[in-house]
DNA sequence: GCGATTTGACCGGG
DNA sequence: CCCGGTCAAATCGC
């Protein structure tokens, strides 16, 4: 058993030092390219930095005692997965969900609904100023279809989906909540994975950040706003994510999307993997109160120096399993040569 | 007119 | 039966 885990690790530790290469790869191609921007630049030495984070803390994890949790030196964003079992003390266990049945009529082997697809969330604060902020964009576009409230949360919750899931099927889902208590954290919990092919060509990005919109209280509805949704422009929209923000970030449960270059010999077409990472979503609406940030609050000479990390407020405070993570809990959407289903492996 | 959002209804799990 | 997640008709915005 232990030698399954080690050999695990080991294997995982390989597929983390993987993607850094990766990444670093695509960082050089985009050196070269001038149309670059900063913000592609600066998102991927992030990820860099979060890969050789991984890595390392993969590595003390299993030589060392597992609980040494080692702070991250940079100041810089960076973006530290918590693995947290959905059903752990911490309120807010955004439970399974339950999924109306599709009109799927060939479709009956409904046995593994989106009952255990992945499902991760960032906690995502804004911290330049007050009020209104970023157009967040994640680099997909999604489409709002539905908004609760949930109890005992001031704030209420939009559902978004992918807007092309009915060509390409595409099941990625993200909730957006704001917290209660700290109007200015958004915790976004994503959830399956994107199967649909963005605009890859990256011809025609439409450079617009979204406008302004202004802030609405739960129950006003009058003051709609007409609001572009986000365009998928994976590379541009994401220079939006660095600057002024304070990042907050918390994975949930599987993080296997973050290992799609598992299998991408190509440093160049694995441009997917940035969409993954990237934390941001672009809570669009006016029905809760989302923000955006004019760009130009943000110099972008600013270095966004305020970027800072703070582990999850849940569970990473005192959980020893920060920083090591159950890596493949559904592997077998992604891998399925490679089952682990021995019992007792995480559960 | 079309596509996205809004919003109450509905559904299913716990 | 309550609550969270989704649907879908109405509405909005372009």
């Amino acid at each position: 058993m232990e030698n399954c885990n080690i050999h695990w690790e080991q294997k995982s530790l390989v597929n983390e030092l993987a993607q850094g290469r990766d990444l670093a790869r695509q960082l050089q191609i985009h050196l070269n390219v001038p149309s670059s921007s900063y913000g592609t630049r600066e998102l991927l030495v992030q990820k860099i930095i979060l890969s050789y984070e991984k890595a390392l803390s993969m590595l003390n994890s299993s030589s060392s005692a597992s609980g040494g949790e080692q702070q991250q030196p940079t100041g810089h964003v960076a973006i530290r997965m918590v693995e947290s079992p959905p059903h752990s003390l911490n309120e807010s266990p955004r439970s399974e969900d339950s999924d109306r049945e599709f009109k799927d009529h060939d479709n009956k082997d409904s046995s593994r609904k989106r009952k255990n697809l992945p499902r991760w969330t960032h906690q995502i604060r804004v911290t330049s100023g007050m009020g209104l902020e970023g157009p967040l964009d994640d680099g997909f576009s999604w489409r709002k279809y539905g908004q609760k409230d949930i109890l005992g949360a001031k704030y209420p919750r939009g559902y978004y989906r992918c807007t092309h899931r009915n060509v390409q099927s595409c099941l990625a889902t993200k909730q957006v909540q704001r917290s209660d208590e700290d109007p200015t954290i958004f915790e976004i919990t994503y959830r399956g994975k994107h199967t649909c092919t963005q605009a890859s060509t990256g011809t025609s990005t439409p450079p617009s950040p979204s406008p302004l919109q202004p802030e609405r209280t739960e129950r006003q509805n009058n003051l709609v706003d007409p609001q572009q949704n986000q365009q998928q422009s994976q590379q541009h929209t994401l220079l939006n994510l660095p600057e002024g923000l304070r990042v907050i970030t918390e994975g949930l449960d599987t993080r296997e999307e973050l290992f799609p270059s598992f299998n991408s010999p190509s440093p160049l077409n694995n441009s997917y993997v940035g969409s993954f990472s990237s934390p941001f979503a672009g809570p669009t609406t006016s029905g809760t109160n989302y923000f955006s940030m004019s760009q130009r609050d943000f110099g972008v000479d600013q270095n966004f120096q305020s970027g800072e990390i703070i582990s999850a407020p849940t569970s990473a405070t005192n959980s020893p399993s920060v920083g090591l993570d159950i890596p493949f809990g559904q592997a077998d959407q992604l891998f399925p040569n490679f089952s682990f289903d021995g019992p007792g492996f995480f559960s």
